[in-house]
DNA sequence: TGATATAGTTCAACCGGCTTAACTAATCAA
DNA sequence: TTGATTAGTTAAGCCGGTTGAACTATATCA
């Protein structure tokens, strides 16, 4: 496969491009919120969580149980968070997003990409129907390994 | 311009995908290496800068130069980074990698976006073809956009 | 030369995230 | 029912990043 590299290579690229301006971008918009970055990254699991337990914001956030619990804590206090019973199982609680919690996120998420809309300019009509039909087909191969890979391996919670 | 918006849509569309995933890849492999987030973005802001004076660093992670000075510190001791007297200005300090700073941040890279490996399987060869090229020129558009702005503006400095 | 500005360091204090350990409450299994 | 497991909380303490303030040293300007 003569192609396999070369793709490799340019995705790297422009992986590394895309990254670097993007997670500085997102640094600066959590600082301007006053939240940490645990406490935003709580917010981001939550938000495409769909809503879930305390546990799943354990393991996805890497820590104990305890610091994802305060973490929590901290994001009700703020209105960002609510906590509620889970019907099935009384002994989890199930955490939402509230609308000022949603807004966040989502600024927080234009924030990362916003700067992107520069590049639409730079770009002919042809060069950009090129790239979107590229990038749609990135996405949704992206989308399927994700739903392949189902879940991260959980702390060893020692 | 008919287009624009779904070039903007797709391109959305892909940061999402792409950025959560790298994102948290990311920062499972920063927690690997026992470095905290502000001292490993240390570490890339003087990657990327190729060696820079301390007061780069404060403007990059928008802190106190007192902030940033310890940060460096910190790294200097875990024999990450170096110190030495710039020539044209005894007052800065050219802060630059060591070889195992380096590779510690080219490591770093390599586990945020490695798992786009595995899309390459996903595409035929013509989609990888005009993929490839797709990203060469977003790659390129996205550098000329950085090459413009030429720096962020300084914190206030209260 | 002297006054001011700039680059960086050090120190004390603070805050917040994280951990361990002990705890409550609910569920499950024998 | 009893015992063990699971979900989550609370409290004490540690560690580390961040700040403001005081300081040194170099550079610049008049």
């Amino acid at each position: 496969m003569p192609t396999t590299k070369t793709f490799q290579a340019a995705l790297h690229d422009w992986a590394e491009t895309f990254m670097r301006r993007s997670m500085r971008e997102w640094m600066r918009y959590v600082k301007t919120t006053g939240l940490s970055l645990p406490q935003f990254n709580t917010l981001m699991k939550v938000y495409y969580g769909g809503g879930c337990g305390l546990s799943e914001i354990t393991s996805h956030l890497d820590v104990t149980a305890a610091a994802a619990s305060q973490l929590v804590d901290g994001l009700v206090q703020r209105g960002l968070l609510e906590r509620s019973e889970a019907e099935h199982d009384r002994r989890v609680k199930h955490i939402t997003l509230t609308a000022k919690g949603r807004a966040l996120v989502e600024r927080g998420i234009e924030a990362r990409s916003g700067w992107t809309k520069d590049l639409t300019g730079r770009l002919t009509a042809e060069q950009r129907e090129a790239i979107a039909a590229a990038l749609r087909q990135l996405t949704e191969a992206a989308r399927r390994l994700e739903a392949e890979a189902p879940e991260l391996p959980a702390r060893a919670n020692r």
